[in-house]
DNA sequence: CTGTTAGCGCATTCAT
DNA sequence: ATGAATGCGCTAACAG
C-alpha cells in the first residue's frame, strides 16, 4: 500500500500541515495503533514477525511519522530529558560542565535541554518550568548571576525530581549538593600575595558582589579578599575594588585603568580567570612586569592558564575542571526507582602558583 | 477547606510521590477540573468571581500544584517553546544569539531550550527531537563542526515547524535562511595581505575543515584563502595550513610553532577571532612586531578585537553581531497562523583592517 | 458562572 | 501475534 492509495482524507490532511499519528500509520499499514506502538519502540523483540515489522516501518518512513514527545512524556510519565540550569552561556567552566553533562546524557538515551537563566525573572520562570516536569531532572550550575533559593530547591526535590545543586550555600534537603571550597582557597592566595609583600591588592569582581552588600557578604571570593585584608591588618582601598569587570574586555580596561594610576595596586586579585588573563595582558600592555611589578591572579582553572606569559596562578580545582561526578549523581538520581541518600560532595579547590603571583 | 480534611487517598498519594493534578486541586477547592484550569489560564477574565478564584489559587498553593506540561503541549497542540540548535557552546558568537533569541522568547512568553550538537550523532537526534515537537519552531546556528543536510531542514519545516536557519548553502524551502558572505569577506582579507606583500600566509583552521576535502571545499574561510592564494599565482603550502586550531589553546599553540620555524609565515589568516587573538599574543611573546614581522587576521567581530595590542583586524559584520533579525524572523513564523513566505536574508560581512594587518 | 464531556497522541493491559 | 479499550493530565466546547 502506496501514499497513492490513501483514501482523499489522508491526502487533504498532509497539506493541512496536521502530523501523522500512529493511528495514520496503523492505517497505512493495515494494523492496529499497538502494534504501530510496539513496532516503533522495539518491544515485544521477536513477537512480531518480521514482515508486518517492515510493513509498520514502511508506512511509517513513507510519511515521515514519528511519535510526538508530548503525548509519548505524558503516557510514559517521563520526558528522558535532563536539564542543565546555568546564569550565563560562554563561561568556560560552564561549557565543561555541558559536555560533561551531555556525555552521561548519551550514554543513558537522554537528552539534554540548557536553561539559561541572567536574570531573577527568568530564575523564576525556570523554577516553573521545572515544576511543570520539562524534565526528568536538573543540575542547578554555579551562578554568580543569579542564585536559587534553597526553599525552592527543597520544593522542587519534594515534587520528586531528581536534582543536583552545585551551591556552596544550600543545604542537601532531598537532593544532592556539590560544593567547591572556594573561600579557603581564594584566602590561600591572599595569604600568598600578602606574605610576599604585596599591600595594595586589587579586586576584579562580577557585576553584583561588588555593590550588593548582601551579595558581597555571601560572594566567596569577595568574601575571602576582604577577609584577608583583614587579618592581615589592611585597610580596604574601596577604589581598588572594581565591579563587573568579569569578563575579557571589562577585564582589560579595569587592570588598564588601575595600573596607570600613580598609586597603581601592586597586585591583581581577579574573581574569574577571564579576567586575570586580561590583566596579564593589560599589565604587559603597560610595560609592567609580572610578578615584580604587579602580581595577579585568577579563579579558574582554564587551560589558558599556561599560555600566557608568565603562566597564570588561579585559585581553583587541582586539575582542569571535572564534572563526570555532578553527572554520575544526577544519572544516579534519575535512573534509579528509590532515590538514593541526599548527596553532598566537596571538590578540592587549592592555590595553583604558576608565575604570575 | 484545609489538606487535613483532605479523604486519606490523598494523604497517601502525597507521600507516593505522585504530583498532584487538576483533579486533586479541584476536588479540594470543591470546584470542577474546569474551573481550575481556567483559574490557572487566566481565561474568562471576570467570569469567574474572585472567591472561586480565590479558593482554586490556595488549594493550588497548598498542594504545590503546577499544570503538567506534557499535558498541557499535548493537548494545546504547542509547547511554547522555542529551541535553539548549536554546535558548541562557549563562542562568543553563539552566547550573542543565545542572548538576543532568549530575549525574543521572553517577550513572546515562550521559553528558549538550547540543544548542543557536537557529532553527527547528536545532530540525528536533535533533529529527531525537532521532528517529535520538543519545541514549536527553532533556529539552526552555524556549525563549523556539524552541518545540517538541507533535505533534513525541508522535511521538518514540512512537518509544519518553523525554522530559521543560519547557513550560507541551504536553500529557503519552507523555512527562512540567514546568510553570512563570508567568502567575500574573507577574500577582501586575503587581498589585503597579498597587495600588501605578504607571501607566506598561515591558516588556522577548525577542526575538520582542513583534512576532509569535501569538508574544505565547502568552508567559505578556507576555501577564500586557497582560492586568494591561487589569484595571486602562489602555491598553497600544506605545512602552513593548521588543523583544529580554533580555540584559544590550540590556537596560541599552533601560531607559536608556526612563528618559531625559519620558514615562518609573514602573515597569520586565523579562522576564528580567538585564535586570532592567541596569535597576536603567541607572536608578541615570540618577540616579533604585529604588523611588521607578521600580520593578523581573524574572522568574527569579537570586543576583544579592540583591547588587543595592535588592534585586530577581522573579518566579520561590521558592527557588533546582532541576531534580533533572526529572532524575529522565528517569532514571525511561530506566532502567526499563516506561515510567511520564505525569506532570505544576508548579513553583511566585511574586512575590518584595524592594524594587525 | 460552572460542570460535563470529549478528545490531544500514545503505551499498555487484557482479550482473542 | 494482534486488536480493542483505557487513561495519562489537561483544555475547550457545550450545556446548563
Amino acid at each position: 500500500m502506496t501514499l497513492d492509495t490513501l483514501p482523499y482524507v489522508y491526502k487533504r490532511l498532509s497539506m493541512s500541515g496536521r502530523r501523522w499519528t500512529s493511528r495514520d500509520v496503523a492505517a497505512l499499514a493495515g494494523v492496529s495503533v499497538a502494534t504501530v506502538s510496539y513496532v516503533m519502540n522495539g518491544r515485544m523483540g521477536d513477537r512480531i514477525p518480521s514482515t508486518t515489522r517492515e510493513r509498520v516501518l514502511s508506512a511509517a518512513r513513507q510519511l515521515g511519522y514519528s511519535p510526538n514527545r508530548s503525548a509519548q512524556s505524558l503516557r510514559r510519565q517521563k520526558t528522558e530529558q535532563v536539564c542543565l540550569v546555568v546564569d550565563s552561556i560562554g563561561v568556560p567552566v560552564i561549557d565543561q560542565l555541558a559536555r560533561d553533562l551531555h556525555a552521561a546524557a548519551d550514554e543513558a538515551g537522554y537528552g539534554l535541554i540548557t536553561m539559561v537563566v541572567g536574570s531573577a525573572e527568568r530564575a523564576a520562570k525556570t523554577i516553573d518550568l521545572l515544576h511543570q516536569r520539562i524534565a526528568d531532572g536538573a543540575v542547578i550550575a554555579p551562578s554568580n548571576v543569579t542564585r536559587f533559593r534553597e526553599e525552592d530547591l527543597v520544593e522542587l526535590a519534594r515534587g520528586g525530581l531528581p536534582l543536583v545543586a552545585m551551591d556552596n550555600v544550600v543545604r542537601p534537603i532531598g537532593f544532592d549538593v556539590v560544593r567547591a571550597p572556594e573561600r579557603d582557597a581564594c584566602g590561600d592566595a591572599m595569604d600568598h600575595l600578602l606574605t610576599t609583600g604585596h599591600r595594595r591588592i586589587a579586586f576584579l569582581g562580577h557585576h553584583e558582589e561588588v555593590n550588593d552588600l548582601d551579595a558581597r557578604a555571601k560572594s566567596e571570593r569577595i568574601g575571602a579578599y576582604l577577609a584577608a585584608l583583614q587579618r592581615h591588618g589592611l585597610e580596604t582601598d574601596e577604589s581598588l575594588i572594581v565591579e563587573g569587570a568579569d569578563d575579557r574586555v571589562a577585564g582589560y580596561r579595569a587592570a588598564a585603568d588601575l595600573l596607570r594610576r600613580p598609586d597603581r595596586p601592586d597586585a591583581i586579585f581577579a574573581a574569574s580567570a577571564r579576567s586575570a588573563i586580561s590583566a596579564v595582558w593589560a599589565a604587559r600592555d603597560a610595560g609592567l612586569t609580572i610578578p615584580d611589578d604587579v602580581a595577579v591572579v585568577g579563579c579558574g582553572n582554564l587551560p589558558e592558564t599556561e599560555i600566557t606569559r608568565p603562566p597564570l596562578s588561579t585559585v581553583g580545582p587541582p586539575t582542569t575542571e571535572d564534572f563526570t561526578e555532578v553527572s554520575r549523581l544526577l544519572f544516579e538520581r534519575v535512573l534509579t526507582k528509590e532515590p538514593p541518600p541526599e548527596r553532598e560532595i566537596t571538590n578540592p579547590w587549592v592555590f595553583v602558583p604558576r608565575g604570575s603571583a
